[in-house]
DNA sequence: TTGTAAGCGTTATCAA
DNA sequence: TTGATAACGCTTACAA
């Protein structure tokens, strides 16, 4: 079934239909006894050959470092739903954390002309990051990473991390921090750093040993916390990079019969829809994950179509939420 | 950059090239012409005609119902393990809990040709997913769900829930039951017959207003705890369809001052992460989420490359995960 | 407003 | 072992 059997049953050339099947510029009777014909036969036109002709995929990649993760799962969230209504698919790429993966699919989509934009969810940006990202063809959308020179939107990491810190610092004088790795700009360097300005401003010294790196997980927030109480038992504060990294630390607190937030304050970043169930109720960021995927696909969508009245560069507001996690 | 191209500079004709790049089949001096073009240029054959001509694809459609959900990462995150290491990739497409779409997008992924196969994780079934089912010109795999007749990966929920009603009952007298849709045969009507079989083999009766049909959210979970506690405040047990809702009927509990598990018992099914974390920690079936995503995801591989000695049907095992929420 | 014809970049068949 | 040649199903000048 294609376009030259349905072309026969209705009595025109090929190119008519085809023209039907797009802009438009047929006559009223040959439209009717196409649609007829169409109808009739249920008829779907070949989607590759369409890209073979035209180059178009109507496909946006996304590549994401894990799906098990509320966050993520919130931007891709708000990636889908802006894509499926302009028409477009998604080809989700996973890397399970592993950022050469990141480069692969980077030159996997690109190379096999296989998506018409796509949105990196990076983790960390190398030189060979940079190049891939140069030879793509194709737009590309930066999501939760700020990288310079590129479209992309971003949390305000700094601004926010730096406003929590003060809150806890308000009552604590011994604050411990668990971050995760430096080479992630946004979730590792930039969280640290205004955890780190806001005790400086007001003088306050944190040790080497009152400060961890975790992994983006549960089970590793409760190694740091045990981690920092055990070396500094004196720590009146434990500000996490993430909220799975809190829920740990809370864990391992409670389990130590150590009461929060009177003993020791917690913090996470994130808001993920557990942190208001968790005991005591977890004090947070939160950032709006689900409209920054949807602000990331518009862009894109923007960059696609030429449309390039789109902003280069979009950094998302905050909140912080007071729970009872901090005093 | 084409076929034809490297061809050209190879001294050969195109259809060598061709051969190079699939079956082999070609002399030792040709090879070695065309490998030494190809490292040059960096070409990379055209995913699209390749596909107009051979009709494959070697993409897989994956159908979920929602992104933002603990199960389900863990089950595309086995699926795409499998089926990248397999040279797939994979089209991911959310439906957002509306079942006319998993309708929708098995019409759209099977008429546009797009995929080799799919893996759906439905809801529902109603007689229109039955009939798109079967206009599939692609193998389909079910997964976390039972459809007679068609190959899926499937929990045990029937008997999961059984065995964790029975656990509660030893010690509860009026259990609660806090389910989701009956149309959802997994989640809803397997496991509410497998509490109301377990409450009937030991003579219990569950009132009507003992038991609640919930969204799959801890929100919804809290208000049909707050629902059966007001109806009936002599209830000591709820089992929860899922984790998320037992959050849910962990926090309405917490907040009223009622003791889990002494004044009332928790269970729920899933065992995310989260439900070592929650206070008390959560009483639940340990289901093999990222296995069963996997097995998925072999099955359809055998079905696609039609190596068809794979079951049709395979009932994973689970685990009974007795914590704190139990007396 | 319509039809003809030339691709888009591959693979597969068949002879050589 | 290789090379012509014909598809695969569509779009798009160009001419009518």
């Amino acid at each position: 079934m294609d376009i030259n059997t349905i072309a026969q049953m209705a009595g025109v050339s090929r190119a008519t239909v085809s023209r039907y099947l797009n802009d438009g510029y047929v006559s009223q009777e040959k439209r009717a006894a196409i649609k007829r014909v169409i109808d009739q036969t249920g008829y779907v036109p070949s989607r590759q050959a369409k890209t073979l002709r035209t180059g178009k995929t109507d496909v946006v990649g996304v590549i994401i470092p894990k799906i098990n993760s509320a966050s993520i799962s919130r931007m891709v969230a708000g990636i889908t739903r802006v894509l499926n209504d302009a028409g477009y698919q998604i080809l989700l790429a996973n890397t399970d954390n592993d950022a050469s993966r990141e480069i692969g699919f980077l030159r996997l989509f690109t190379e096999r002309r296989q998506v018409d934009g796509i949105i990196l969810m990076g983790t960390v940006f190398t030189p060979e990051h940079q190049t891939a990202l140069k030879e793509c063809r194709v737009p590309v959308v930066i999501l939760d990473q700020l990288l310079a020179g590129w479209p992309c939107v971003h949390q305000d990491d700094y601004a926010a991390t730096r406003e929590i810190a003060d809150l806890v610092l308000e009552t604590s004088k011994a604050p411990g921090y668990i971050g995760v790795l430096e080479e992630d700009v946004s979730a590792g360097e930039l969280r640290h750093r205004g955890f780190l300005d806001s005790c400086a401003a007001r003088g306050v010294d944190v040790a080497e040993d009152a400060q961890a790196v975790a992994e983006f997980t549960v089970d590793s927030g409760y190694s740091c916390a045990e981690a920092i109480m055990g070396a500094r038992p004196e720590t009146d504060a434990l500000v996490c990079a993430t909220d799975s990294i809190a829920y740990g630390a809370l864990t391992y607190l409670r389990e130590h019969g150590i009461r929060v937030p009177e003993d020791v304050q917690v913090t996470g970043v994130g808001d993920g829809e557990l942190s208001q169930i968790v005991t005591p109720r977890l004090t947070t960021v939160h950032h709006h994950y689900k409209t920054s995927g949807s602000e990331a696909a518009k862009m894109l969508l923007g960059l696609m179509t030429g449309t390039d009245t789109v902003p280069r560069e979009i950094k998302m507001g905050y909140e912080i939420v007071k729970r009872a996690s901090t005093r």
